[in-house]
DNA sequence: CGTCTGACGATGC
DNA sequence: GGCATCGCCAGAC
């Protein structure tokens, strides 16, 4: 039997790392786009999804805040790591830490 | 079940 | 134009 409702409900997680995966190499996202993809007012549960998230093949790097800033300084490697990986797939920076985010935003 | 906490976003001053 | 505050949702405790 398939319970409708858990369709609706395979993890908040899944629905980010499904969202994140589709975005195509040289683009990026912002946590709001996500947020609203998946039907949420709140940019913050991308975020904290993707804290959480442990999955090195989730390219969490291409997702970025609204500022084209990116977000996951924490990550492994840091913003320099990140940096480089958005470089090489065509990303354009402005700032050392900034992307220019009309430039590659992915429009869902 | 109440409270706290987050990779955010928008608004207001 | 930097900082405070609210909104909003899921998980940890």
């Amino acid at each position: 039997m398939v319970l409708e409702k858990e369709k609706e409900s395979p993890g908040f997680f899944k629905r980010v790392q499904r969202a994140v995966k589709r975005v195509p190499k040289g683009k990026v996202v912002t946590y709001g786009q996500i947020a609203k993809m998946l039907g949420v007012k709140d940019a913050r549960l991308v975020g904290w999804a993707l804290h959480r998230n442990k999955d090195k093949s989730l390219p969490c790097h291409r997702v970025i805040n609204k500022d084209g800033r990116l977000a996951s300084g924490y990550v492994f490697g840091g913003i320099s790591a990140q940096r480089a990986k958005l470089k090489r797939e065509g990303i354009k920076f402005v700032d050392d830490t900034t992307v220019d985010l009309k430039l590659h935003i992915f429009d869902f």
